[in-house]
DNA sequence: CGTCGCGATGTTTACGTAAACATGCCGTCC
DNA sequence: GGACGGCATGTTTACGTAAACATCGCGACG
């Protein structure tokens, strides 16, 4: 029988196929293979394949060992085409090198493999409209089920149309949007929390070191400084602005050194805190004795600054998450939900903040 | 009731099919559709839709308006599944949170997009032979042509077995293999440049805070530091360990600032270098001027420690490149070459290094 | 004792695309 | 002027899978 059977295989294959599709034959094995093996009809491979019920024990060992010994692989290809889905969330991001959209990033892949979704990354080099819309475009093509964007629902404006009707979308990072479902953190929480602490320190007002203001989440975080100062009746100081880097920071620290009245700052991330802390020392500002400074994000190094950073912790993981969790919700219940989720943030105290001098 | 209403089903079911497959087809316009609009075979729809050469000027502006109108995209499955082929490479990696391996994703990812290719991504959420070996499993079943790792070769092994044998293999970071093709920053060139731009200063030796023993980067650096020594005829000081951590570089830090000879420290990471510099700082050693210190990778932060960081810079943006262009010419040539390719680092020179206190 | 139902399995078909092959038309060359 | 070559386009087929439908055998129940 076997040799009956294996001869009958070779002299099929020689005869009906030459060359390449021979080769590709022993190269990937088809579930029609597996069926010849193990003496069954394909869709019986394909039943087992899927872990559908109706499967005799005995049979479905047999075909087990045929896929092993032929090291069947499912054909993801011929699988979408035939479910019409992918199994696959795409990604669309400009700007990997954030700490934050990296994280969350992290977290989408994670939690995209635990739901059995593979992660598409589309890389946007330059934030224009024009930029993204081309990816969005590409994306169209790309064999993905959903969308994760993590970037400023303004620079998705106009570049939808070109999307799939069915690919569902959900942004992270951006403004609360009417248009897509929001996952981000709770920005002006977390400004708060910064805020605050240093006011019940004894601080009679924040400085703040923005973050560009073409960003929702540094807009956010300053209009929250803002109100959160109003409403303890302080007068905010003059707005102070960088553009997230470190080096922005160290600037602007040079400039704030010279405010004699200026004892605590917030500044918008952790990049900037550090170069502010760098400019302060410069200038011979002790940290936190003359100048307090709270920062924003917790990235892992600032537990090691100089000193360590006092700062607002984000959860980007759950960020990440939760987007997975909105888009394959959406996909699956089709109605599109608009509305943002918040991520509750968490003020992190570490060496950066103190009483003012001459307080307690 | 019961049978009215299942026959009725039955029948609508004939139709209620068409219906049903009328609604897809708002969504998703098949090639068929626009052939049917554009008054042409789908084949000629194929054809423009490819780029094909042999398409009458007037029949092709025809098809490309039917496509507008009907909004269609071409179905990548399909294409796949006859294509044999995905565009699109798989990258395997755990830890994305590390600033290399983030940087090098964000370069493969642009690279490959370049290309026509899409990057799929795979996490791994411990680096364990085991979890490295599901992934690649999971790989597998996965739409990729060719496969990037991130990470050691020898996580890699006795994982590749289940790969389908035409997916092409790359890593990234790691060692010397003679399996794989490896792209990698030249670690042992940074290394002696770092540890002779410290003798070039004046210092009589310089120590050494190692990254994890089981980092083949690690120990290529560590390799090359103690070279580099040996060759100008000092004598390597005891080894410090850390584990990339800038909390790990903090606590050698402590130790080191009791070593009174110790006036160089090359540490194998920017983080740990500013764990360290924190240490020496709180120990009261003045950087550079009791101790210098050099880190190792250049993150866009060094330049605002305290002192600004003398580092070696990777160009990780070049080894991303490198692998897509690596896995790219050996799917298209099919001759699986081994070896490694180096990318050059750079020195950059900045505040914490000088000559030792008492010299110059 | 026939048929009904059900569980296990086989057969047919369609998913959307593109390669391979087929057709038909027109100009050119001998 | 007829065969031939080449170009534009149409027709057939196969990629690998899985839903839908068909079959087959067997135990139960009327």
């Amino acid at each position: 029988m076997d040799t009956a059977d294996s001869a009958s295989t070779g002299t099929e294959r020689s005869r009906g196929r030459k060359g390449k599709r021979a080769v590709r034959r022993t190269q990937t094995a088809s579930m029609a293979d597996v069926a010849r093996l193990a003496g069954v009809s394909s869709q019986t491979v394909s039943r087992v394949s899927n872990g559908y019920a109706g499967v005799n024990e005995e049979t479905r060992e047999q075909v087990l060992a045929a896929m092993k010994e032929l090291g069947y692989r499912p054909n993801s290809a011929a699988r979408a085409l035939k479910r019409g889905e992918f199994r696959t969330i795409g990604v669309i991001t400009f700007n990997l090198s954030t700490t934050g959209n990296m994280r969350t990033l992290e977290a989408i892949a994670t939690s995209a493999a635990q739901e059995g979704y593979a992660v598409t990354l589309l890389p946007v080099a330059v934030p224009t409209q024009d930029e993204v819309r081309g990816a969005f475009s590409r994306l169209g093509e790309l064999a993905v089920d959903a969308v994760i964007a993590i970037m400023e629902v303004h620079l998705l404006d106009a570049a939808t149309i070109s999307l799939p009707p069915h690919v569902q979308v959900v942004v992270a990072d951006s403004d609360a949007g009417d248009r897509y479902a929001v996952v981000d953190t709770d920005q002006a929480g977390g400004a708060r929390a910064a805020v605050r602490h240093l006011l019940d320190l004894g601080h009679s007002t924040v400085w703040h070191l923005a973050g560009p203001e073409e960003s929702f989440a540094a807009q956010r975080r300053t209009d929250a400084w803002h109100a959160a100062l109003t409403e303890a009746g302080r007068v905010p100081p003059p707005l102070v602005r960088g553009d997230w880097s470190a080096e922005s920071g160290y600037r602007a620290g040079l400039r704030l050194a010279d405010e004699r009245d200026c004892t605590a700052v917030f500044a918008a991330n952790d990049q900037m805190a550090l170069g502010l802390l760098r400019a302060l020392h410069e200038r011979g500002r002790k940290i936190p004795d003359d100048v307090s400074v709270i920062g924003f994000d917790d990235i892992p190094e600032a537990g090691s600054f100089l000193p360590p950073l006092t700062t607002v912790h984000q959860d980007f993981a759950e960020v990440g998450r939760l987007c997975v969790e909105g888009v394959l919700r959406r996909m699956r219940h089709g109605g599109p939900e608009h509305g943002t989720t918040l991520v509750p943030t968490k003020l992190v105290v570490r060496g950066s903040t103190a009483p003012p001098a001459g307080d307690a």
